[in-house]
DNA sequence: CCCGTTTTACGACGGTCGTCGTAAAACGTC
DNA sequence: GACGTTTTACGACGACCGTCGTAAAACGGG
């Protein structure tokens, strides 16, 4: 029972998550340094409040040195796991194969592209034959 | 001046989207009907605020009947196209294998899952072929 | 110790969205 | 045509979030 704990992962908007890419990207930064990784020019204070908020939510964490520096205490994996499921079962009902669809066709594919996802699809194969519940 | 359809497509909250999904599914709904076809229960003249707020935005349609009923503007296609988007740049930065990976590793496939991602993966590569433009 | 700069604390405003309440208007029935 | 029901119109409230302003507090160089 340790794969659970999604109570503090409330839901995040756009741009909480605009703010959390930032984080992830540098790593710990202070409001300054925040500002100046995020695309776009934004207010110092404006920062602050938005990197407070995360705090209060639980989704980052704030040291007490003297400039302090933010870091994210939720990882791009936990949300793009609940992002990724979330579209896959409001888009597609659950279907993975509709969403693969979309992305093989949006745009043209490298040759190493294609090598890897048969990789992937031998690899899941492989999977279903040492458990062979193949619904 | 057949294509504006881009711009009114503003920003589509959770719940939002939520409430869409029935339009989707249900075709032309009442304020009952919709109220039904939602999964939880919820006042009527809520959801009459929430879909008069849809058309607004422009994303759907109310007809003069009656009873009015309320449609969908965008397709499925449309949103999906646009969040797929923003995830596959946001957690991925553009790069679609890790997110293929994440879903084919997140749960097991079915043989007839794996056999049409194979065919996908066929058909990208036979573009490829013909236009050689393999990054 | 004083002063300018940086950092933090706090509060406010406006827009969006879910949530309803209330009441007027339209409708079907007797 | 009066009445109960359904449908619509309108407005409000509270939470959330991006946006800052202001000002106190802490810091560092003279």
């Amino acid at each position: 029972m340790s794969d659970e704990a999604r109570d503090p992962e409330a839901r995040l908007g756009a741009g909480e998550l605009e703010l959390l890419e930032v984080l992830w990207r540098e790593g710990s930064v202070t409001i300054a340094e925040a500002q100046a990784g995020l695309g776009r020019q934004q207010g110092y204070t404006t920062l602050q409040t938005r990197l407070e908020r995360l705090v209060t939510k639980g989704v980052a964490a704030k040291s007490k040195t003297r400039p302090a520096k933010y870091s994210a205490v939720v990882t791009e994996e936990d949300v793009s796991r609940d992002d990724l499921k979330v579209l896959v079962r409001r888009v597609t009902r659950g279907r993975v194969v509709p969403l693969i669809a979309h992305l093989v066709n949006d745009r043209p594919l490298t040759t190493d592209e294609v090598d890897q996802i048969r990789a992937l699809i031998a690899q899941a194969e492989a999977r279903n034959r040492r458990k062979p519940n193949a619904k």
